[in-house]
DNA sequence: CATATCGCATACACTAATGTCTGATTTAGC
DNA sequence: GCTAAATCAGACATTAGTGTATGCGATATG
């Protein structure tokens, strides 16, 4: 820890949040965006970025670290232990979004951090989707023809589809809400019976 | 047309197919792959790329407008016009893999290629399943409560995701073959009937 | 209100990819 | 087998993104 005459700046903080979060989106858009785009995107000078973050690599990082941060403060708080779809809509509803984003963000920093990063990011949010999804299939709620992995791959394919439809404006935040779950509910209905 | 005082030599032809698909490849698994790599893909030099294609655009169109041809060629086969759940799977079985590659390339070619072109690649083929998805939905077998929108997206989202997992190697040939069609006959069943 | 801190613009070096030119070498067509 | 056509390797110019250095101006903090 650096001994400091002063406290940082407020302008200093807000401005290092605003480059993660025009960081994030810029990225979740396109994720070859530059350095000059994001500091555009976050209304400051390309400079100033890096006074913040010393290298394209540093930020990145940055912005999984918060989108994990987020991930695991959202999925934390929904319960996952009773009814398995309501549990599965509970976990839908509050982290399609995040999960999407999360999903891009890894393609897109995959050769700039380190695996074990790329793991955890990966691994620690999938791990609850995996339990849910056990749990739903050893109950016989879920369908059991097919392996977890597909059925996890198709769940997030499923959130990625939406984010990107409400991104480009094909679909409005109210009509996700209401597809979103249908759809995941739609691929774990065992064949031959009701969801 | 040029008069030939030779025809084009064998090589050459062989060669520029060469180019074409292992820019297919390179560009599906990594849409900013360097000319160098595709070249080297192609098991040919990178100077004797730029003999075929005298830019990357150039090169990318090609590989689009084959993409579309292979597409226009493998959907033509296919029956739509008897029962729809037959019709669905033998498209679905027919093209999944190259309209899956057909959508990374459009990503790829966003900004490098004419906005007509673009649409061509991409209307032409949604048109086909747009107008099946139209006709199960109207016949009441497929469900309603959704945009066809929304399930044209979904459709194209598993499709992905499958073409994805088989590259990763967590997905085999055979078992792509089964669980895409059922993975899509499940998003499109009406809820609370069987597929 | 004083000043350390931060923002910002210009300028510059470095790197990687793109695209061009050349001349030597191989290969397919006739 | 002769010749045109194609491949190839190396060198080079150009461009775009990245990262650094500097000096001035703005501002939040104490």
């Amino acid at each position: 820890m650096v001994r400091r005459e002063r406290a940082v700046r407020s302008d200093a903080i807000r401005n290092r949040d605003a480059i993660i979060d025009a960081a994030a989106r810029c990225l979740a858009s396109n994720p070859s965006a530059t350095l000059a785009e994001i500091a555009a995107a976050a209304g400051i000078g390309r400079v100033t970025l890096y006074g913040h973050f010393s290298s394209r690599q540093e930020l990145t990082t940055a912005v999984l670290e918060r989108q994990m941060h987020l991930i695991e403060t959202e999925m934390g708080t929904v319960d996952l232990s009773g009814d398995v779809w309501v549990a599965l809509d509970a976990l839908v509803r509050s982290s399609w979004r995040l999960l999407s984003d999360n999903n891009i963000l890894l393609g897109v920093v995959e050769h700039a951090v380190s695996a074990e990063d790329i793991r955890d990011s990966h691994d620690r949010p999938m791990e609850r989707v995996n339990a849910l999804l056990l749990r739903g299939r050893e109950a016989g709620t879920f369908r059991r023809d097919q392996s977890v992995e597909w059925q996890v791959a198709s769940f997030y394919a499923i959130l990625h589809a939406a984010a990107a439809e409400v991104r480009a404006g094909r679909l409005t935040e109210a009509e996700a809400a209401m597809v979103v779950p249908q759809t995941v509910r739609a691929v774990l209905v065992p064949a031959g019976v009701e969801g």
